[in-house]
DNA sequence: GGCTGGCACTCGGCCTGCCGGAGTGCCAGC
DNA sequence: GCTGGCACTCCGGCAGGCCGAGTGCCAGCC
């Protein structure tokens, strides 16, 4: 029905002009932004019945309308169209991110960028450790009884782990461990990496037994875990810029979850490397998100979701641009790292 | 003089006040809280003497008397005892650092450790690599012309940078790369690697040269370079505690400066590991941090600094609980590692 | 000479009442 | 089913007045 088409249109304009005024709109401000072609009264009828639906709300009498949570999500999943992203901002994107030296500077100036680029808070995730391949293991001795165990995943990720030997370890039991190492895990997924350790065990000689144990012990500890995943974060500046408006609550509660990083890791465990996510207030499940929306993608070649990437800010964003944005990055980001 | 004594002791009590109650202390409330035997009105005299020469100053007229940066300067020279740290803290420490299990997770510890203490925002940086010496080099061959150079430091830093070879490498050559880089810079200080270049080159098998100077070059590169110094940094969520009284021009430029971490590392590379140094308010020559007072030292073993940490916070500080905090943190990370 | 109590003064914060504007809901008419 | 008109509501800002906190100054006292 026409009639239901314009009742969206409706929204849909609703929700544009809040993003860009941060206003409460009322219905003669939007007979006069938008086309609607009808006049203020008619409009009014439209808003009671999207109120009476729950798609915007009123914050008191006589002020305008606001999108609820159910409003955004209504515009994010029908009403707004895939944005492309400027030429000037692909060329950021291509500049900002050429020329980095290794992945800690790869992501470093991701998250400038996608801060930069959306005004929200941005939030890397480094490549997931199960999901990458050993490309090299390192072992170091530190002391009598203490090794350094550094692994170098295909992502060019570096982990390193102090193992402590149950024995002391001769000079020439290094270069042999690490071979070992090497040959039984080398290109291998890390999430595989546990399979192949009883074999190794068997097969490893008599005297590096003990070695190969503890050492590949720490390995699996350090991978399994998925509290050993990092993120990098910034833009949070960009928190305190709608003033109060944005976070009734302060920002305070969405810092302290930021910097928690466990709320946030969990949610960029949910990522998907095809399509962008997107979480508008309520719909996040931990209370201090509540608040906010997030808009992630997962980064990574051929498919394959290396981590996740997005930005958290107030759920009155610009949500077709944010997710442009999101996508555009994770793209370039993937590409980035398939090369290196 | 038994006069100037009062005066300063007034001054006393108005920081400790006002750093306690956050409201300008007024005479009276002077005069009740604090057994300065006087009566109010002379304190008045002695007030107006103080703020004549600059210590304090009233936020209007009929508001009581807030400290100057002149006025914290002189507390924190003269007037503050060294306040040792609780039991409680002290065990709060020990609990918190031990159990890391690398660099990265002993400083994100850390952060957060001094950020709890304090209740402001923590920062820390990484072990600087020109005083670090190295106890590692790796190399990884990723593609035909590429390499991947990988630092490990006496501190336990892992620093990673990809080499474009000039020529395509051997595998043979990687091996033999390896244990020429480690003889040559193994255990040598950075900062005097680069000396040892030109010897290097001149020993070194000649098909290896081109390779060898390819990989040296980046190694400088990396250590020479300043910015490559690393910093963490948490509790920005401290920032607004106070309400928008301690950062009346909001916390945004603050948030910036920190993110920007450039403004930050300066401020580091200037400690020493045996004095806390405070930095109040306008002496901070950069000015996003004229509003805030920060207070750092050098972490390292045996005198030797081998980074910084510190504090950022509001002027209106607790100087000598968070001098006692800072200290005592940087101690105890610098035995961790020198232990490692 | 220095301290003290008293007193007049200043000024910000808060509460009150008031008004205008924005926006709404409803209704009758087209 | 749309539209113009109208009465109603309620927020936000402004002016005025009061209160309290704090000061500066002065005369008197030790």
């Amino acid at each position: 029905m026409a009639h239901d088409e314009r009742r969206l249109e409706v929204l849909r304009a609703i929700v544009q002009d809040f993003v860009s005024t941060n206003d409460p709109v009322g219905s003669k401000a939007l007979a006069e932004r938008h086309d609607l072609g009808v006049s203020p009264a008619t409009i009014r009828n439209d808003m009671a019945v999207l109120e009476e639906q729950g798609y915007i709300t009123q914050p008191h009498t006589s002020a305008g309308r606001v999108p609820t949570d159910k409003g955004y999500r209504l515009f994010v999943d029908r009403l707004s169209a895939v944005k492309p992203l400027s030429a000037a901002e692909r060329k950021a994107i291509e500049r900002f991110l050429d020329g980095a030296v290794d992945l800690h500077d790869v992501l470093g100036r991701t998250v400038r960028l996608l801060a930069q680029l959306t005004r929200q808070v941005a939030v890397v995730q480094y490549p997931t450790l199960s999901r990458s391949a050993v490309r090299h293991l390192e072992v170091v001795q530190v002391a009598d009884t203490r090794l350094l165990l550094v692994l170098i995943t295909d992502t060019g990720r570096v982990e390193q782990r102090v193992v402590e030997c149950p024995v002391a370890v001769a000079g020439d039991d290094v270069a042999e461990l690490r071979t070992l190492l090497n040959s039984a895990f080398g290109g291998r997924k890390l999430a595989e990496a546990g399979n192949t350790i009883p074999d190794l065990l068997e097969t490893a000689p008599k005297h590096l037994r003990a070695l190969v144990g503890a050492v590949s012990a720490t390995l699996v500890e350090t991978l399994v875990e998925p509290g050993d995943d990092r993120l990098v974060i910034g833009g949070t500046a960009n928190l305190t810029l709608g003033g109060a408006l944005d976070f009734p609550g302060s920002v305070r509660p969405l810092l302290e979850a930021l910097e928690e990083q466990v709320v946030v890791l969990r949610l960029m465990s949910e990522v998907d490397a095809s399509t962008v996510m997107v979480r508008i207030g309520g719909e996040n499940a931990h209370e201090s998100l509540t608040g906010a929306s997030v808009v992630s993608v997962g980064y990574g070649s051929a498919g394959r979701a290396l981590g996740g990437l997005g930005i958290v800010g107030p759920t009155r964003m610009d949500y077709p641009g944010n997710m442009a944005a999101v996508r555009a990055v994770a793209r370039y980001v993937g590409q980035i790292l398939a090369e290196s």
